[in-house]
DNA sequence: CGTTTGGTTGATGTATGTCAATATTAGTGG
DNA sequence: CCACTAATATTGACATACATCAACCAAACG
């Protein structure tokens, strides 16, 4: 399933272009799988670059590493997501991607998917709305950042999160657990704190009986008070979740 | 649109592109002119909007109102930008665009743009440029408000209005003083701190003889110090300082 | 096994928030 | 032009969310 049931709310007209776009990059890509370890670079910081990747599995960060050690993950990739689109348009990568997890990677030369770009509107529609998508989520993380407490960022990152992959079918449209492979010190260098007050949130949390972590594993026990945590940084487009939930919201 | 429109931006020449799209923007605009009043909203959060504009007097911001009274400024936009270009393909914003102080501004019905977009190689490069450019924008802040401290995140900001203002035209290359019309609140509102937090490390800056703000001017008084304190912030584009003022973006 | 990596917890420090009072400036209407 | 009001800026006293430092545990791993 294509990643844009929420899309399809504003342009429904767009939603079948997007799967249609979606399943042609997937058979433009589909000869050049890669995979890499946990932490290693697909993309070097401050390097040109001419591929623009799929993420098949696994998970994936944009993170910049200042001089003096700190270290932010701009956005984090999960399956499905299209990432360094903007190879097509500029060549050069301030940040580096990095594979949270193993990964398996699908890529494209950017020249060819240009082409393709502009032979198909199919495909320029999959890849606008990706570039559309990651704006957005960057819009409400500066949000987060800017406004919210670590709780309120950490409840709104893991029920983001759930989202997603429930948006790519990866879990179930209602299910309240999910395979999660950053551990507390990158879920830091998301969240813009230190590890340490990381897992003491995490453990305020699993204490309220609203989430608990453990092996790569969040579980989900009480979403409305997770929901209800999160909600201040929440816009209208982010409380668009799916009804099942019963997720409380104000 | 030509196969060659979307490379511009890899190449020598997409300065010319980018000189040339903005000509055509504005012939395509200039019968259009508005004005705000000083903290009018040009877009309403959470409604559809079908231009996109062309900022020529004052600056607007992005701005995001959560709904216990919180407030984030999510990008600042200045004389020369576009905005709101995604109009172009997703018609709801999420946020508002308000304007920061008096503005003067040009406006073009999506379709028409995309039109345009989809004719003109040059228009296109201008606008995808804007994007881009927002995109990295978008970036450091994330990566400024994630890690950096008030200091650093307030240092880096009045250097960065100094270099896009002198980047447009609107000051010298080398000019140390500009207009700033955004108040120590909503200073804070774009940095993600209190105004009175704001004040002190205002206060500190003009201490130390780096920096002062009077009257809605700004005036660096230590542009190496300035630097010196948002380095740890910078990347590689960012250190692109006055003496090298003659690079362009990648 | 020892070594490493990730997680957990406590004691303590600090950057920044909150509250409150007072200047100072900008607007507004008379 | 003044008198009145509302914004904005400034400053101090105090509170707190989060960072820092340091220790220890548990699981993974070579």
């Amino acid at each position: 399933m294509s990643a844009s049931a929420r899309f399809a709310l504003h342009r429904p007209e767009f939603l079948d272009a997007l799967v249609r776009g979606e399943d042609k990059i997937a058979e433009l890509t589909k000869a050049s799988s890669m995979t890499f370890a946990a932490g290693a670079s697909v993309i070097v910081a401050n390097t040109d670059h001419r591929f623009v990747y799929r993420l098949l599995q696994g998970w994936a960060c944009r993170s910049r590493q200042l001089a003096d050690g700190r270290n932010q993950f701009i956005l984090i990739f999960l399956p499905g997501d299209l990432f360094a689109v903007k190879s097509m348009f500029v060549t050069r990568h301030t940040d580096a991607v990095l594979a949270v997890s193993r990964i398996v990677v699908e890529r494209i030369h950017y020249r060819d998917l240009h082409a393709a770009y502009v032979a198909d509107s199919d495909i320029a529609t999959r890849c606008i709305w990706q570039v559309m998508e990651e704006e957005r989520r960057l819009h409400s993380w500066v949000v987060g950042l800017g406004q919210g407490s670590a709780e309120e960022r950490l409840a709104l990152l893991l029920l983001d999160f759930r989202g997603r992959l429930a948006q790519t079918g990866a879990i179930g449209p209602t299910s309240l657990a999910y395979n999660m492979p950053l551990t507390q010190a990158q879920l830091a260098d998301h969240l813009g704190i230190t590890a340490v007050h990381v897992n003491r949130v995490l453990k305020s949390f699993r204490e309220c009986g609203m989430v608990t972590i453990r092996d790569g594993q969040v579980v989900i026990t009480d979403i409305d008070a997770l929901a209800q945590c999160a909600s201040p940084l929440l816009d209208a487009h982010d409380r668009v979740t799916p009804e099942c939930e019963g997720a409380q919201q104000t």
